[in-house]
DNA sequence: CACATGATCGCCT
DNA sequence: GGCGATCATGTGG
């Protein structure tokens, strides 16, 4: 059985009364490395039942396409699963590692750009558990996001969008990125990206 | 605190 | 048939 995909109702929000406005497809074409810095701070949302959830997101890894050992993508590979990654910038990207987890991505760059950034931690309202959704497996269970919602356009007045953030973290962390030592060189570049206040942030903060 | 391990299954080789 | 962009729990220091 797939993870649950009812949101904690412990994330409902309001986009309206927060006055959040959705991120462009221009901000999700950029450099993957400069969305994944862009997205600290910015709302991952999601409706169900005519509801919405959501969560400020503190944590981010910029996956680099073919180049990259450590991307789904990498050496072009282009299977069924990945393919959401060859989508226009702001589409959704979901798969299922561990036999129980998924883990969410926005894809990057224009379509046939195989780019991604891996949603690693949020903090939800006020209200909800410090570390509710800290790690993209909690992530995704706590907003209800399962491989179902693979391939979705995230501006398309959908059920999972990106809210703009209102205010930069004050200090951003960088580091390798998390749980990709198979991936050789590539398992060392600086490609994690965390907000250093947040409580909500995966693992430890330092290297 | 730092490891080590088990759970569990879709996907790719 | 092997393994993973994870997590919770357990052990030992």
């Amino acid at each position: 059985m797939i993870a649950d995909r009812v949101p904690d109702p412990r994330l409902r929000i309001d986009p309206a009364d927060l006055g959040l406005a959705p991120l462009s497809r221009v901000f999700f074409r950029r450099d993957t490395i400069a969305v994944a810095r862009g997205l600290l701070g910015a709302w991952i949302s999601r409706r169900w039942r005519g509801r919405w959830y959501g969560a400020r997101i503190v944590e981010t890894e910029a996956y680099l396409g073919p180049k990259d050992r450590a991307a789904h993508s990498w050496n072009g590979r282009r299977t069924p699963r990945v393919e959401p990654m060859y989508a226009d910038g702001g589409h959704l990207y979901v798969f299922f590692v561990y036999g129980m987890h998924s883990c969410a991505n926005v894809v990057t760059r224009p379509a046939g750009i195989a780019e991604a950034v891996l949603l690693r931690a949020a903090e939800g309202p006020d209200g909800a558990p410090p570390r509710l959704l800290s790690g993209p497996g909690k992530l995704c269970a706590a907003l209800g996001i399962t491989t179902r919602e693979s391939g979705l356009d995230l501006l398309s007045r959908g059920p999972v969008r990106v809210f703009r953030r209102r205010g930069r973290p004050r200090a951003v962390g960088v580091s390798p990125r998390i749980g990709v030592d198979y991936a050789g060189e590539a398992a060392k570049w600086p490609l994690r990206f965390f907000d250093r206040e947040s409580a909500a942030v995966s693992g430890g903060k330092t290297r």
